[in-house]
DNA sequence: TAGCTGATTGACT
DNA sequence: GTCAATCAGCTAA
């Protein structure tokens, strides 16, 4: 059970929206990992200062490419982060996945990142998410939609507040409200 | 070829 | 509060 294509084929900050309560799917390693997205990040296109659809070239064939698809990039030497692409092809766009509450596998998730499995820092940031769920630059590009990484609907009712704030971590177009969170979640990495 | 930067994290004062 | 780790991709030369 995955999102359907088209529900990335909307602007980033509703797409955003819209994963929060989304259950994230890995089955990278030995034992699948399933969390639930508490935090989103939206980035649209180059006028978008903070977008690496503006200042970061190399990441243009994905980001200009069609909605579902994953857009993993090494940030500061050690970490990755994970990007799910939003919008139609031709219009860039993407959601940047910054906390999970973990679902399943979370021995594996603690094994995987060096803490205990009740530890609250298991998949929150971006950098320990994906740690925690062994995403690599190796699953850069690949479809979100179907296959060994995927997003699916959410497996409760939506019955949380969705908060809505400034990006954080960012040194660009700081200010715009485009980062959406479970507000209340012990998850979330910043309130 | 050298130098710089960043959508980060964790350790330390 | 500060700071190092560490690298792809850019810029200047």
């Amino acid at each position: 059970m995955t999102l359907p294509r088209a529900f990335f084929r909307r602007p980033a900050p509703v797409v955003a929206r819209d994963l929060l309560g989304c259950l994230l799917v890995s089955r990278r390693g030995r034992t699948p990992t399933v969390g639930r997205i508490v935090e989103t990040e939206a980035y649209l296109g180059p006028e978008d200062a903070a977008s690496h659809a503006a200042f970061r070239p190399g990441s243009h064939a994905l980001l200009y490419g069609d909605g579902g698809f994953a857009y993993v990039f090494p940030a500061y030497g050690m970490h990755v982060c994970l990007n799910a692409v939003a919008r139609e092809r031709g219009e860039p766009g993407c959601v940047l996945l910054r906390a999970l509450e973990p679902v399943a596998g979370l021995v594996a998730m603690a094994r995987r990142r060096g803490v205990p499995a009740d530890s609250p820092q298991l998949a929150r940031g971006p950098g320990n998410l994906t740690r925690a769920l062994a995403v690599t630059l190796r699953d850069n590009g690949c479809d979100l939609t179907a296959g060994a990484l995927t997003i699916g609907p959410p497996d409760a009712p939506r019955d949380f507040r969705i908060a809505r704030g400034v990006r954080v971590g960012i040194t660009r177009a700081t200010g715009l409200p485009l980062r959406f969170w479970i507000a209340g979640n012990r998850y979330v990495s910043k309130l």
